[in-house]
DNA sequence: TAAATTCGTTAACAAAAGATAATAAATTGA
DNA sequence: TCAATTTATTATCTTTTGTTAACGAATTTA
């Protein structure tokens, strides 16, 4: 089974003939590290699937600094969620932290698909249930945690250690809603207590 | 059309005799102030709609402490969403802040509406990216935001006005993701630049 | 390889937020 | 109605975070 059947068969119970109709739609698509595969303000919409390599998502400030607040590796998925569902430019921007090898296919074809057939509109249900459960956790751990309870969630989420092994930390900042010089401080506070 | 229809059907389009099947499992119940819809920890899975009302939704620390995430008013619906789809207990409770008539469904109504109709599991599919779009607007204001541009956003929002209107201000703090008193200080500070 | 850039840490200071306590105002309930 | 509780503000002190700058290490690239 191709590793993006498998993905959407773990939502939703896709046959090998369902699945050949996105199949049959999909390209490959490789992004050159610090390369962006998806750009503010841009409104064609693709979906990506991560067969290698590792990406960021951020959203930019007006005087240009960027905000980090996603990061993407193999077998995820990967696009500008909101601005497909809600049909509007993008606010973000996606970027390969190294050398990326996407298999991508445009969000009107999962449209249609939506249209076609009941598992797959299932599957866009399952995913926009995954994604508001992750969305949720993360927002609650913003309102109640604090930055060093957030770093230490990181440093236990398994899931996660290749975050630490791949990304800068001033992205991992970021993500944690704090600057990079606060980090820095809460790391040394942490090897301290050891 | 009833009021709930209304609301699903401008998510997917239901017609009357759906809307039926959802319908007859309803019922009606008045929650009186300061008492309990949903506790922590529980496991049966009720959605509401509010019919008239107003709702807070909180978490609680180990030591007792609420912190408010949400707040839920007439025509909304209102449930442990991610207990439901994740079909684990329940972390949050909602409380009614004000006497509260609501008209409530089993979770397990609408999850064989899914089974049974393409326009009720695209319903679910609406609703999940309506909630996860919410939720990421919501989380990036959290690390994009000073807490003193969160509580101006929140004034301009029109639609919640009301808010602030009827919500005891700690509770709006919480949902801020600062303590009463940090917000008291930033009204002051506001006030004075006038 | 050498120069340039990026990255992580540290220091010093300023600004903001949390904690605690006191007080006044508003609301609730017996 | 009046006492009790809840709510909002303010003051003081402590802690944390942000800001700016400096420095060395690591990485990139010409």
């Amino acid at each position: 089974m191709h590793p993006l059947h498998q993905l959407i068969h773990s939502f939703s119970p896709i046959n090998e003939k369902s699945w050949q109709q996105l199949f049959e739609h999909c390209e490959e698509l490789t992004i050159a590290k610090g390369k962006n595969f998806i750009r503010e303000g841009e409104k064609e919409k693709y979906i990506g699937f991560i067969m290698e390599g590792t990406m960021r998502q951020y959203y930019s400030r007006d005087n240009g600094e960027e905000i980090t607040t996603y990061f993407y590796f193999e077998n995820n998925l990967v696009s500008s969620y909101i601005s497909c569902i809600n049909n509007t430019p993008s606010q973000i921007t996606i970027e390969a932290l190294e050398k990326t090898k996407l298999l991508i296919f445009n969000y009107s074809v999962i449209n249609e698909l939506y249209n076609k057939e009941k598992v797959w509109e299932r599957f866009g249900r399952k995913i926009a249930e995954y994604l508001a459960a992750g969305l949720e956790e993360r927002m609650v751990s913003l309102l109640m945690d604090k930055p060093e309870d957030r770093y230490k969630k990181l440093l236990n989420s398994t899931n996660k250690q290749k975050i630490l092994a791949r990304i800068p930390q001033h992205y991992i900042a970021n993500y944690l809603g704090i600057t990079p010089i606060s980090l820095s401080r809460i790391r040394n506070r942490l090897s301290k207590n050891k």
